[in-house]
DNA sequence: AATATAAATGAATATTCATTCATTTATATT
DNA sequence: AATATAAATGAATGAATATTCATTTATATT
């Protein structure tokens, strides 16, 4: 029997993440991702079942990939400071290796996909996420606070640099370009916030 | 000659907004926005000259509301503390009073309308905003740091907790409320961070 | 009351959309 | 080499899309 094409199918999936950033979900459409990949639209629904399909297919391994990237040599144990700080290491790496990805996943996360995108592959991430805060939490490194204000505090800055690196311009007048130092810079004025 | 319903145009408008928060953009279309208002369609091309157009001027329209909002009672000559306090309030009232609207914009900002979405009416915002940084950084109130380095601290946390409370679940088990102790208390944190 | 004019409409258009299907093609197994 | 089988395709489907247009309707002005 005839065997699947296996560069056929990564194609397929680099080009509907890298449409969808440029586009939009709004903008995204089957007979344009076979168009852009040269192959018969056809092909498409023999990789995935639907359209629905095939994004939350691609959403889900991207999002593992990443889930696994961000807890790269992390546990919950370490101290705050410390697993803080490698938590933004494995984000900030992760933004440098794959550059489309938090454009991509943000559309989701902004769309009607939202619900399955989130209860996926998030929930043993969270799991570890919620661990290290009480942990911290416990042996007094930290104030005692909902997870969602820690989780603002502690991650939302970062993923704002990222975000605004993305876009390559931003408030001011030139365009921002995320550097070590700002990271660092950044994330020591979090942890400022945080510690005790 | 016949005089242009008002009611009729604010109809659409709200209706439209609603309807992009609930399906996204990728689920809007003029046809639907016109049943949903119990109009013809046709009327929408007499408001709009199509559907950017639209899409456009109501974000343009509500933008300026929001910005003005923001501003309320706030001039950059004012002291750090005080004036990011006064500036967190008036966020969180736009909240309270416009519900949708935080979802409308993220729409617009993941989306291809995000370019002349933000080049619109953010200018003159933009410009209050850093006159305000460039003040406490010189009078040594906080450091000196990068525009978007000191908006990713200063104001990221509280959209991210107004995201959460908009989605009425977070991270954790429970669905997340916001409330003002909870908002005021990330406020102290933001304080302690940027504070010098 | 008659008139002029823009608002509003219902029905149509061409285009794009997701999806299907009969057919052809490549290859692993016999 | 022949066969079986899934991959891949081109062309088609009907539904939904944005937009247009000839016509009707309401009202401000005469």
């Amino acid at each position: 029997m005839r065997i699947r094409n296996i560069d056929k199918v990564q194609l397929v999936k680099q080009t509907a993440i890298a449409l969808i950033v440029k586009d939009g979900l709004e903008g995204f459409s089957m007979n344009k991702l076979a168009k852009a990949c040269s192959i018969s639209v056809a092909t498409l629904y023999i990789y995935y079942k639907d359209r629905d399909d095939l994004i939350l297919k691609i959403a889900h391994e991207e999002g593992t990939v990443m889930a696994e990237a961000m807890i790269k040599d992390f546990n919950p144990d370490m101290p705050f400071e410390y697993g803080l700080r490698r938590q933004w290491k494995n984000r900030y790496q992760y933004m440098v290796d794959y550059p489309l990805m938090n454009s991509f996943f943000e559309q989701l996360r902004t769309s009607s996909y939202q619900e399955e995108f989130l209860a996926g592959f998030l929930t043993e991430f969270k799991v570890t996420m919620g661990k290290f805060m009480h942990n911290i939490i416990n042996r007094g490194e930290i104030e005692v606070m909902p997870f969602e204000v820690y989780w603002s505090i502690a991650f939302s800055p970062l993923y704002n640099l990222i975000r605004f690196d993305n876009e390559g311009q931003s408030m001011g007048g030139m365009p921002f370009k995320m550097t070590d130092e700002i990271l660092w810079k950044t994330f020591d004025l979090v942890v400022k916030a945080l510690k005790k």
